[in-house]
DNA sequence: TCTGTTTCTGACCATATGGTCAAGACTATG
DNA sequence: CATAGTCTTGACCATATGGTCAGAAACAGA
């Protein structure tokens, strides 16, 4: 694959690793591995799976490439660590669901947590719906087993809260469907919302806003008083 | 081989009856460029560019790769002309929005036109998603230009309505961020749809009932009687 | 039938990539 | 200091890929 010129820019900004008190000890491994993933988790973002090369990765870590194959022996491995990760950062935002009383609470509160993982961590979106996009070939058994279970948990909820009269009865699985695209629309349509947003980056009010607006319209659509 | 030398030769009469003969010629070209774009589609949508090779363009649309360079130079223009085509079959789409009386029909109309395109052409949402996430290196200046014009023009439509005390006042962007998103989930997420949904598609009835679905939400969600 | 044009294709090439390896460098500890 | 274990890295390899090309085959027109 032929690295042209939007791909070494991109490696120009990225190419700041920032990473100060380095622990000499045992950590060093740990150290490695996390700033080894950092860059994979990017450029995997960017490029999909197929685009990465390790070289890039190895750039952009700041790393040689032979020391990035001796913390991950091969693309494969690192890019399942990669996604492994990723799926580690979604489930708690997940749990802030069932906790709350009501949907009012329970739906608004995931809603602005998944909002809040895709301004802070878009390119973890990316590359699982990069992942999900092409047939999720590497996290097929999670899909299979820790989201199907997830998703019945919540549909559970869901019902009982329709059940209870506390909202419109909806499919709830359209809605999850609903709010996982709205929200990490977000951070893999980032660029195109930069772009219609006069090529800026979304504000800080601008986020507010985007949540605001996503809540109100779901909440009210589904016939929760916010 | 030897019922397709009929086979041709019998078009070939045919085609001498009338004025065809050139349009034949005109046509193979054709014929075998819209052969080729549609095998590159889906394993573009399936690998991404970086992961989609020549040679497997080539095995799905069943020519030798050679012939595929023929009519395609570079494997970038093949994709850009992927891109475009998409480009082609979503512009039509958007007009369903603009040409209704009030937010219920307009909104409720392009909300089905969309949905109907994440279902007949998964393959070219897929593509347009990659595309965007990894930053529009490709269509960047359609992004800046033609979407740019068609979003303001929307957005001009929508405010109208609010003004006219048709639907809440909401902002306009978002709005259309949740319609895009949502819709385009059911293609570009439509493996994980499809493992929640015990690893079968979505049958007619359940593609009905998510049309239904979110028109309802969102059409409620923005003050709108259904 | 003859001639010029378009289409087709196997063979080939230069390059980029994932991955390997062995030698060296560093660190901790006895 | 010495030894063992961990890390670092330039050089290297086998393969796969995008792309080329010359010539064959099919076709259209006279």
């Amino acid at each position: 694959m032929h690295v042209d010129h939007s791909v070494k820019k991109f490696l120009k900004a990225l190419c700041m690793k920032s990473n100060a008190a380095p622990i000499r000890k045992q950590n060093k491994r740990r150290e490695n591995e996390v700033i080894i993933l950092q860059a994979a988790e990017k450029v995997f973002a960017e490029l999909g799976f197929g685009g990465a090369t390790m070289q890039l990765i190895a750039d952009v870590a700041g790393l040689p490439k032979a020391n990035v194959h001796y913390y991950f022996s091969t693309k494969e491995s690192l890019y399942r660590q990669v996604v492994s990760n990723i799926f580690d950062v979604w489930l708690p935002a997940a749990d802030s669901f069932e906790e709350a009383a009501g949907p009012a609470d329970g739906i608004g509160a995931y809603i602005d947590a998944k909002m809040e993982i895709s301004r802070t961590h878009p390119a973890g979106s990316k590359v699982w719906a990069s992942e999900v996009m092409h047939g999720a070939p590497i996290i097929q058994d999670y899909l299979e087993t820790t989201l199907v279970e997830w998703t019945n948990s919540r549909v559970t909820a869901i019902n009982a809260w329709i059940e209870a009269g506390l909202m419109d009865p909806i499919d709830p699985r359209h809605l999850l469907y609903m709010i996982w695209s709205t929200t990490q629309h977000y951070a893999d349509f980032g660029h195109q919302i930069q772009t219609l947003n006069n090529s800026a980056p979304l504000s800080e009010d601008q986020w507010e806003a985007a949540k605001i607006s996503v809540k109100q319209i779901i909440l009210k659509g589904i016939g929760v008083a916010i």
